[in-house]
DNA sequence: CTGAAAGCGCTTACAG
DNA sequence: CTGAAAGCGCTTACAG
């Protein structure tokens, strides 16, 4: 059986008392004389007195608590940008519930209704790849739980977002393999409908724009974000009769797949096929050759929307406007698209 | 502002009945006519009546929640426990809150103190690496909040226990090792005092003893379990005058890092030095050479310390006695350990 | 400065 | 079969 903890109606009875007086002692009340108000922080502290926080919820519809959805906690950006979220909501008073959708749109849902019914005090989102549908945010949003999007965002959802500049990372990879003299740049893409997804796209073939290089349809391929999907859609892609001489990858799973493709297939990277990937670093680095990597700011992003979500949560009145902030992305240049340089020995 | 939810007051007000029929008519109580539990039902749905858990909670004191700490959801290993923790919580009406511990005694108290204070049902854990003292989960137990431990588990608790036959893998490992013809094995192990990296230690060692090999106290060397760590200590190690001739790893990450650095100092794998490492199979057959494995069910491991768990949340007395389960490792071979082969092409 | 009362949303003995 | 009352742990107008 649960142990009873030490409540306000037990100092109460201690000091002889009444509750009121307790609660307000507390919660330094300007009303209680010095005298009670240290006669009562004193038992409390010698009971090791903690105020229930479900009560606490109840009374007040809030629970210091806030919840995050990413599709998967073990992939490394969610995971950087969940670290991201718990550093500032920990400063600021907060806890926080870690759900993982999966890419679907029913465990979504769950998760919001979980959210709803636990009185969450606000959501910070990556959305699942397949939730065209977003009413269940709205819903969230009428019931005055804020919401805020970061990596995946959408345009039907009026709120605060935080993204990378996806289109100005994939630009750079991609003029970056033209200037190392590829000509025969393919894609794989993350899952259609994403925002992300479509924001590479755009850059890779504005980047091709530049440079006159024409843009062909059967060199950009989806993907899931895994390596499986990477490794298939690069088999599919070598099998052509016309071959591309570089890849560049939307994610971290999808570019170890194209990387242990390739290398079951036999070719060198760089000298046969350059390779680069929207990366975690570390990872990247590991495998021979290291890859080139477009890393993002995951810790930043996941600290940003949370600092934005507990502003609106903490303000009574909806914001004038919404903000988006657009981060920065960062090209790391290794071996596996260098194809200039003198070999690495 | 938060819009109200519907209440039991409201339906009660709008059928003109009491909250406590419709109270009882929404648990199906056998005291209620079928004539006016169809009414309170129907409106219920109609008004999509939820009851509010928060209120609950305070009632029972419990919240049909369970928490999970583990020292880094990034890491593999843990992220699919996890997934083993949330598919048997849900699929018995529980919600998991994850916590992390970053191997760091402060956070893990800090954790425990908030499952304390909200009421969370029980309590899934892999012990952080710094916490000597575990007085923090007696305590919980005392409070009534069952706990469970996994893979890092400590004779100092008494409960329910899963992990994996790290002994068993270990010597199976360095066995190995020894039949591929290597003579001078090291080991990098996990941080000191965590039961798994004794068991691992004492598993290299008997495997040693077996085959009247000597064990030599400078080829043991302990290291956090980051791939920074793995990287230092195969430095240390092969600056030896007398280097060893193959690495045995005790983690994932610590492996990597023993990779990375081989392949750094220009060793070739496995000719000059054999690798083998409790790995993550999909990341180690990615890299160059694969890295032979010992794997461990992570996810089957996070399912039955859930089951245990679930069980002495819903059982009233304390069992008779305590279990402890220990799951087989698998020994996967592949080319960084594979001395006695063809080369492959 | 302090206390009695009402209420957050629910359940459950206790009456009838 | 149904309802009034008490209570989970807390806060906060309202009196005094």
């Amino acid at each position: 059986m649960r142990k009873a903890s030490v409540t306000i109606k037990e100092i109460a009875r201690l000091l002889e008392i009444s509750k009121s007086t307790v609660s307000r002692a507390l919660r330094d009340s300007s009303e209680i004389s010095e005298d009670t108000k240290k006669k009562v922080l004193d038992l409390a502290e010698s009971l090791h007195y903690a105020p229930n926080p479900i009560a606490l919820s109840l009374l007040k519809n809030r629970t210091q608590t806030i919840g995050v959805i990413v599709p998967e906690i073990a992939n490394r950006f969610y995971s950087s940008a969940i670290g991201g979220v718990e550093d500032i909501a920990y400063s600021r008073g907060y806890h926080t519930m870690i759900y993982q959708s999966h890419e679907s749109l029913e465990r979504e849902l769950s998760a919001c209704r979980h959210i709803s019914l636990r009185r969450v005090d606000g959501l910070v989102v990556a959305i699942s790849a397949h939730s065209e549908n977003i009413d269940h945010f709205i819903e969230l949003q009428e019931q005055g739980i804020p919401v805020v999007l970061f990596d995946r965002v959408t345009d039907a959802l009026q709120t605060h977002k935080v993204r990378v500049d996806d289109y100005k990372g994939a630009f750079e990879a991609t003029e970056h393999l033209i200037l190392q003299g590829c000509e025969r740049i393919a894609h794989i893409a993350g899952p259609k409908q994403v925002s992300v997804s479509t924001n590479r796209i755009e850059g890779y073939r504005e980047a091709l724009r530049k440079y006159n290089i024409p843009f062909r349809d059967e060199w950009v391929l989806h993907s899931p974000i895994t390596q499986a999907g990477g490794t298939e859609r690069t088999y599919q892609l070598m099998a052509l009769r016309n071959r591309p001489d570089a890849i560049f990858g939307a994610s971290d799973r999808i570019t170890m797949g194209i990387h242990w493709a390739l290398r079951q297939l036999g070719y060198k990277m760089p000298e046969e096929i350059a390779v680069i990937g929207f990366c975690d670093l570390a990872m990247s680095s590991l495998l021979d050759p290291p890859i080139s990597s477009v890393t993002q700011p995951a810790f930043e992003m996941g600290q940003q929307a949370t600092s934005l979500l507990l502003d609106l949560i903490e303000s009574k009145n909806t914001p004038a406007s919404y903000e988006t902030r657009v981060l920065p992305s960062n090209l790391v240049i290794q071996k596996s698209s260098l194809k200039a340089t003198v070999p690495v020995n």
